[in-house]
RNA sequence: GCGCCUGUAGCUCAGCUUGGAUAGAGCGAAUGCCUCCUAACAAUACGAAGAGAGCAUUAGGCCCGGAGUUCGAAUCUUCGCAGGCGCGCCA
């Protein structure tokens, strides 16, 4: 039952108007719900004090309302406390996937993320993309879609060519090597014009299909993708199929692209050789708008094989997780599937972490590597739980540093820049990952030293308290919160809620006794922080935020 | 120069889509509280002290600025300002 809908239903039938909506009152004390008349003073030439009042004597009061009170223009439902707290408590019970309305049934979902150049270790402002489209496929196969997660290898291009270079004549890379050879060759690079032109031959005589050249390549692929996906998956980040922007070079499907744009005759070749799309009319926001597909000695770039990859996709709705310096390039993009039928990605944009010097660049070396961060994470949950039990389970201190990662990156909405500062970064007190763990581990203590098992069977009603009404009040909000972090793809619409169920919780927890309570009360209380521990679980895990027991 | 995003407490952020009653959190600061997390005492009982990733109270806001729409604007419109990102051969 929906107590929000039962109150519009009664004002739409009293006032004989459709399309009214109720809020809720600042203070829970003023009202549950609150039906603010002003909006009715000129249809009904009366002032909203007076229709409240009017109002207020009409309604009749039911199961469902308790209690009308009239505050100046607003009109202050109080609803049924018992039967609500029963119907929402129920419901937790009796459904394991509590908060999932099963928005993906029978559909199916490709989503493309974290594909950073395999050029190096990831810094936290790329891993950003990771966990934001991680987290963004657990809310879907949590809304039951059939989620397929892609990793796009950019495995061609100057950016490896480079790196190639750089490891010439060396024998023994790590992966750990990639970063200074990296910022070494760039260097290099911008000083002398010889060396780029170095690059470019590379890359000439890989897309001609120089097999010594393509073995290069792919050994300092495959030491970056594996030294990357051991990281992610390190965080419990995976990946269902890893696409090689090379295949589609290899098999042809970039000259299919080409020619299929030379047939819609917005194909060009410019003064200097490159094929050149064309795309006035899209309202780009650009001087020119074109998007260049090739060098002039024939060589692909970047936007030719990302089409041919977008094209050949699965048929179907795909998610893509891009940083905001991709904005316009995925306007480009569309324009482009658009003008040849192909359907287009939903994209979802972050912006980047910036550092107190400056905005982090792989170029340059001025980064903070993901690795790092789990690191100094990991050492100081270790210290943490030393403080507290002496013996430290590497099982258990992962979890909290990496849940505090994920938190800390989740929880600011996506098209923030964030400003990264170590100390913030690595609390674990107050608005963080462990704070939501501490909440559940609070509640599983509990049980363990009540040590039986739980009787559903309860009187709910006995829910009565300010604290309590509150915390089964934002029980009942979470699948709505999950609806709305699945359609608008934010997963921080996720974070924010948990955390303000666990302070609710520990609001609850500060005022009123569970074990030590009456016995039907705190029989009653024991499912109510049994429903909250379920939701808190639930809800953590679409944020790939593990629980604990005990911590 | 043009386009998109952002600007809310000293710092880090919610709220803005759908305008509504005193603008919410966290960190940091000050003062308290603590039962079932964690940890260690005391004990017939009452209590005292400690730890804590727990809780509360207080201090801290011309919601970037101006103008407009509206009974009502952090929220909508518009003009500025500041920061981020982008604007043809990087990906």
């Amino acid at each position: 039952m929906d107590f929000k809908k039962e109150i519009i239903k009664i004002l739409e039938k009293e006032t004989g108007i459709k399309g009214l909506s109720v809020e809720i009152p600042p203070d829970s004390s003023m009202g549950d719900y609150a039906f603010p008349c002003f909006s009715l003073a000129k249809a009904m030439k009366k002032s909203p004090v007076q229709i409240a009042e009017e109002l207020g004597k009409k309604i009749r009061l039911s199961k469902l309302i308790q209690r009308i009170d009239v505050k100046g223009p607003y009109l202050n439902f109080f609803i049924n406390k018992g039967s609500f707290a029963g119907d929402v408590l129920k419901r937790i019970v009796e459904d394991k996937n509590y908060g999932s309305l099963n928005l993906g049934k029978g559909k199916s979902m490709l989503v493309e993320h974290t594909s950073i150049n395999p050029n190096a270790s990831p810094h936290v402002g790329r891993a950003r993309n990771a966990l934001i489209g991680d987290s963004i496929v657990r809310i879907l196969r949590f809304q039951g879609y059939k989620v397929e997660t892609h990793y796009f290898v950019n495995d061609i291009g100057k950016q490896i060519a480079m790196l190639v270079l750089g490891a010439e004549g060396k024998d023994k890379i790590t992966f750990s090597d990639l970063l200074k050879m990296y910022v070494k060759i760039n260097k290099k690079v911008e000083k002398n014009p010889a060396i780029e032109k170095k690059v470019f031959e590379l890359l000439n005589k890989l897309e001609k299909g120089d097999k010594t050249v393509r073995r290069r390549f792919k050994k300092i692929v495959d030491i970056c993708i594996k030294g990357q996906t051991k990281i992610f998956s390190e965080m419990d980040i995976r990946y269902d199929k890893f696409d090689y922007e090379s295949d589609y070079l290899w098999s042809k499907k970039t000259d299919d692209i080409l020619k299929q744009l030379d047939k819609k005759g917005k194909l060009f070749t410019d003064e200097e050789g490159r094929k050149v799309l064309d795309q006035k009319g899209y309202d780009l926001a650009m001087k020119v708008p074109v998007l260049v597909l090739t060098r002039a000695d024939g060589t692909s770039l970047y936007p030719l094989r990302d089409l041919a990859y977008h094209i050949n996709k699965k048929k179907g709705d795909s998610i893509i997780i891009l940083g905001e310096d991709h904005k316009l390039y995925h306007h480009q993009l569309s324009a482009a599937l658009g003008l040849l039928n192909h359907k287009i990605p939903k994209v979802v944009h972050y912006s980047f972490i910036l550092l107190q010097e400056g905005k982090m660049s792989t170029r340059k070396g001025t980064v903070v590597l993901l690795e790092d961060f789990m690191k100094e994470a990991l050492e100081k949950s270790k210290k943490e739980i030393g403080k507290r039990h002496g013996a430290v389970k590497e099982e258990n201190a992962k979890k909290i540093a990496y849940g505090a990662i994920k938190y800390a990156i989740l929880k600011v909405s996506s098209e923030k820049n964030v400003m990264f500062n170590w100390e913030q970064a690595l609390s674990f007190e107050g608005d963080t990952g462990p704070y939501l763990q501490y909440a559940y581990a609070r509640i599983c203590s509990i049980f363990r030293k009540y040590g039986k098992k739980i009787d559903y069977d309860v009187d709910y009603s006995l829910l009565e308290s300010k604290e309590e009404i509150e915390l089964i009040k934002m029980l009942g909000e979470f699948p709505e919160i999950v609806r709305s972090a699945t359609e608008q793809l934010k997963p921080h619409l996720i974070s924010s809620y948990i955390y303000s169920l666990s302070s609710g919780f520990s609001l609850f927890y500060n005022s009123c006794h569970i074990l030590k309570a009456d016995e039907d009360i705190k029989k009653a209380r024991l499912v109510l922080i049994e429903c909250v521990k379920r939701v808190l679980g639930n809800g953590l895990g679409l944020l790939g935020i593990d629980v604990l027991e005990r911590m």
